[in-house]
DNA sequence: ATTTATACGCACCAAAAGGAGAGTGACTGT
DNA sequence: ACAGTCACTCTCCTTTTGGTGCGTATAAAT
């Protein structure tokens, strides 16, 4: 089966997958996530205030629960040093940074196509907004 | 500048483009917004109730809302016709198509990444769920 | 006259997400 | 003796999200 666009369409989709899929997504296009997936990227292995720094604005809260949710789904390794004061280390694994690079696509058409959402919002404001 | 995994990362990225694109992505990967993406991709033009059957447990407030918000960003097409009882048909655009297709990178390295996941959720809870 | 069908809008409510700020443990520097 | 450091955790509190059910218009069908 194709598309109208020309592109090949899976036929049937495993549900149990698809759900597995979204799920994913659905976590790994949070906000959080992503910013902190680009800031490991570009600062290689961080601590836990460096990157809460270097993300901006988020709290110590989603700070934690978002790099613990990375680590538990292996897209981060967190290393412990026993010392005092306390020392964590944050870094991407393999899976973390070809997590980074599948979503770069779509960074790219997002890139690419902003303007025309833009146009778009424009014109239905106008059709919409006013009428 | 380079990653360590050797791909290319933006030096700097525009923040005002950043925060767009953040925007998008989070809109899109909405977990109806994608739903309806892929039954509109699969059949093509369909009424509101056709989408909300084949999209499957949708409430019609958030078909509306997710429908409206698409439309809005250009992704797909609304046409009305003025017949009684209303009829009130959707597709997708060039621009939703191609948002479909960026779109399938993600999925794809989600369908071959997810078992590296599931495993590190396994190995995640053995170490921190009865320690 | 009443029911049915369609594509919604609106008001209300429950659940979830997320922020702010205080507390903790143990050592180190003053 | 006492404040400072780090990586948290815990408890409120507010905001957001999403579901449910009701209302609506109008013509055709019963």
């Amino acid at each position: 089966m194709r598309s109208p666009s020309g592109r090949e369409i899976p036929d049937e989709i495993d549900p149990i997958l698809e759900e597995l899929v979204r799920g994913i997504i659905g976590q790994v296009a949070d906000k959080w996530t992503m910013l902190i997936l680009e800031v490991l990227e570009e600062h290689g292995t961080l601590r836990f205030t460096q990157i809460g720094k270097l993300t901006g604005g988020i709290s110590q809260k989603m700070l934690t629960q978002t790099l613990r949710q990375m680590e538990r789904d292996g897209f981060v390794q967190r290393t412990v040093y026993p010392v005092i004061p306390p020392k964590v280390e944050y870094n991407l694994t393999e899976l973390g940074r070809s997590l980074g690079a599948a979503f770069c696509a779509v960074w790219e058409w997002a890139a690419a196509r902003h303007a025309d959402i833009e146009a778009a919002r424009k014109a239905f404001e106008e059709r919409n907004g006013k009428a």
